[in-house]
DNA sequence: TCCAATATTATGC
DNA sequence: GCATAATATTGGA
């Protein structure tokens, strides 16, 4: 397993690499220590794999639509959660769905709680865009990496949704996105 | 096998 | 708005 760092102005994204492909994209910890890979096997093809990494992270935080991704390990994951994953990178930048709508496009009525679950266990925030589920009426749910990187991804990419009952938010109202490219 | 915990949702107050 | 029950999935006792 290999580890290496995506350096944004928001922070060290940690990105880990089996042999399969990606396995888990972690959140900036809080301070940049040093991601403990075994620096020696970084192969040409996770050194690829992790070229589209980047750029993808890169384009999530701009609020662009992914261009490309790696293959993503999700061996982790069981057999609802794999197809909750599959279901959530359907979703196009800028729109959201809610968890019962997830629920029901995989036949599993009802299942909203559970599709909650699985976008908790999401291994690879952002490159499979949990972020863009809400609960219902389009208030914010909750999220792993804390509900700032939510609230700052929907944003960027002008959804619309409803901020702790406030009106909604989102619009392009204050931020045109400053299109920030590598 | 059962029990408790969820990033939910619909209903009633 | 807030409390409460109902729901599917998961992980641990």
């Amino acid at each position: 397993m290999n580890t290496l760092l995506i350096t944004t102005k928001d922070g060290a994204f940690a990105a880990s690499y089996s042999e399969r492909g990606l396995h888990h994209l972690d959140f900036p910890k809080g301070t940049s220590r040093r991601a403990t890979g075994t620096s020696t096997s970084v192969t040409p093809k996770i050194r690829g794999w992790h070229r589209l990494t980047e750029t993808a992270v890169r384009a999530v935080l701009a609020g662009r639509p992914i261009p490309a991704l790696p293959p993503l390990d999700l061996s982790a994951g069981t057999d609802f959660q794999r197809r909750v994953w599959a279901a959530l990178r359907g979703i196009p930048a800028g729109e959201t769905k809610s968890y019962g709508e997830i629920a029901r496009k995989l036949g599993a009525n009802g299942a909203a709680r559970a599709v909650g679950g699985a976008c908790g266990a999401n291994p690879i925030p952002l490159l499979i865009p949990c972020h863009r589920v809400l609960a219902a009426s389009r208030k914010l749910g909750g999220f792993s990496g804390g509900l700032n990187w939510k609230v700052k991804l929907l944003e960027r990419e002008g959804a619309t949704f409803t901020r702790r009952g406030r009106p909604a938010a989102g619009l392009n109202t204050h931020r045109p996105p400053t299109v920030c490219r590598i």
